[in-house]
DNA sequence: GTATATGCAAACCGTTTGCATGGCT
DNA sequence: AGCCATGCAAACGGTTTGCATATAC
């Protein structure tokens, strides 16, 4: 579901610890096994707090719930995930930071990588005075098929 | 804020009606208020449940919270509203139910809409196989320019 | 040694719900 | 009469916070 690994032994902990440093953040056990996780095996992942506490409960490891949702604000903060409103009642938490389309399973909730280089915005309504555009979000709703 | 009209009197009450008439909602009087607010001078409204219910108040008409919430899900269960997702911590409403792009103000909270003619896809994503796209979300985030 | 991170439980906040009352048709 | 809408307050679920303890540097 969220795909995540299941073991910290797959990952790769030297990447994990760079990943940190680039944050600023100090390569603490509980975060060193959430970043593990995350992109220890170089892969991009979308998480809620809560996919993120059951995978490391499974790998054995011990983190609080509150913890998993402090350390995802603080990869954000760190500029290492970016936040995806997709629906209102949880967060989605993406480690891919650069600007991409979404794709939202509406059946199962989840949230995954849009191919970008098939996305074309040829035209983009200019910000109102005084304003500058963020970010543009675009989130691909998905459902099955009808027949 | 969310531009509201502050006096019901100002408003349309035929077209109130004959708007939940088309989603077969009995025009009670705490629907024909927030109709009125609304739609009742025939302009598109962004409004999340909070905001709904302090326009509500300023006219003098009395209605609870949880009847804005559960009115508005009415409206949007009717398919006379439809329900924004920008930023997680609340639920916009939004009576324009085409499909449209919005501008989301960072700095207020405030949703409006982007002008549609001048937003160009032409190339999206093929949806996974099995899957349909049941919509594409566009959100333009703003916030002030630099200097 | 000092600043920062963690864990727990309680607080929080937007939203929904159960249930008794009131209003349409 | 019968169905549907409303209001209140309590429940709810995801998220945040206060504070005491533990850990990194």
């Amino acid at each position: 579901m969220s795909n995540l690994p299941t073991r910290l032994d797959r990952c790769c902990p030297k990447r994990s610890e760079s990943w940190l440093a680039r944050g600023a953040l100090r390569p603490t056990r509980q975060r060193m096994s959430l970043a593990m996780l995350l992109i220890g095996d170089g892969h991009d992942r979308h998480v809620t707090a809560e996919t993120l506490f059951s995978a490391v409960q499974e790998t054995g490891e011990k983190v609080s719930l509150a913890t998993v949702y402090n350390t995802l604000r603080a990869f954000c903060d760190a500029g290492l995930m970016q936040e995806v409103t997709v629906d209102g009642a949880r967060s989605y938490f993406d480690t891919n930071i650069t600007d991409h389309p979404h794709y939202y399973w509406e059946e199962s909730g989840t949230l995954t990588d849009a191919p970008a280089d098939q996305l074309a915005i040829t035209q983009l309504p200019e910000p109102p005075a005084g304003m500058a555009i963020s970010a543009v979000d675009v989130i691909i709703r998905l459902r099955k098929k009808p027949n």
